[in-house]
DNA sequence: GTGTATTCTCACGCTAGGGTTAGATTTGGA
DNA sequence: TCCAAATCTAACCCTAGCGTGAGAATACAC
């Protein structure tokens, strides 16, 4: 293997659509390291690699980080084989899937909790009534009767 | 009002349920200001402003960032009417409303890409196939016959 | 040899919401 | 007056994934 197979970061960056930054950045991660370093510190790269690009690329759309990624197809597991490879990648997009059920629930929740406190707002946005003295609300409202959602105890 | 109907911020930060540093945190953005300032420094509040930091707390789980949260209930609208205040805050949720829904449709269709990706692993895991010579994977399976999904076509 | 395009290594910035020191000062009671 | 507890400011740290420079050095063609 000799100079000639390999490019500079610009070109590979180019072929693996992305930028100089973002190698680097994976390089310093651990996810992806030059083949072979010049004498001047410039970074060579087989065509090849750009491959491996896709590869963190495919695992960042699924939404996995990428230190996860790393654990997965970084530079440690060069020499694995298939069963052990598939089984990490196995393993890691189970244990998102949770972790992104875990987020769907609380942003769900949220738009519940979002959806009843626009609801209210709309009702006093077209109300006149004044509330009581001491606070800044009417709960129940004067106009609907309905309570004053959780969401915006403290609000008025 | 005098010293004595004033507390420090320690005290404060037990009856808000909050702590130094994020009550410091929010002065600093502007979001609630000691109503008193010692000669050597020392911040003190009235007790009735817990009620904004739970005012604060509930726009925060609504999922507000403070940034907006100051621009709602900051100090520049402390002489604000209260159908301002109202126009205010219905706005600004409805403003979430539309980017809390934009980031769960990205989501949802993560978990697509997910659930598809696991299920295309799951089938390589208890498969004793070897893929052809200069890739990694058999697309479509040779067992299932399915093909490799979006998410997965560097993977392998 | 020389010009110029490319790349190098820092290193700070961003969003959000604080955590966690360090060292200096203030407060308030005994 | 003195001491301990509380508080002060300032500053750096963290997550994620880079963006955006500055200023120096390299690679390569002519």
């Amino acid at each position: 293997m000799t100079k000639q197979d390999l490019i500079k970061i610009g070109e590979f960056a180019t072929l693996a659509g992305t930028n100089l930054r973002t190698l680097r950045y994976y390089e310093e991660l651990g996810l992806l390291t030059p083949t072979l370093r010049s004498e001047g510190g410039f970074r060579y790269y087989r065509r090849a690699s750009a491959q491996r690009v896709a590869m963190i690329r495919d695992l960042q759309e699924l939404g996995l980080p990428l230190e996860r990624i790393r654990e997965i197809v970084g530079e440690a597991h060069e020499n694995g084989d298939r069963a052990a490879f598939i089984q990490r990648i196995r393993q890691a997009l189970e244990e998102h899937e949770l972790l992104l059920a875990a987020h769907l629930q609380g942003l769900l929740a949220q738009r519940e909790r979002l959806a009843t406190a626009i609801a209210k707002i709309r009702d006093c946005s077209c109300c006149d009534e004044v509330p009581g003295a001491g606070n800044n609300f009417c709960d129940p409202c004067g106009s609907t009767g309905k309570g004053l959602p959780e969401g915006l105890r403290a609000l008025f």
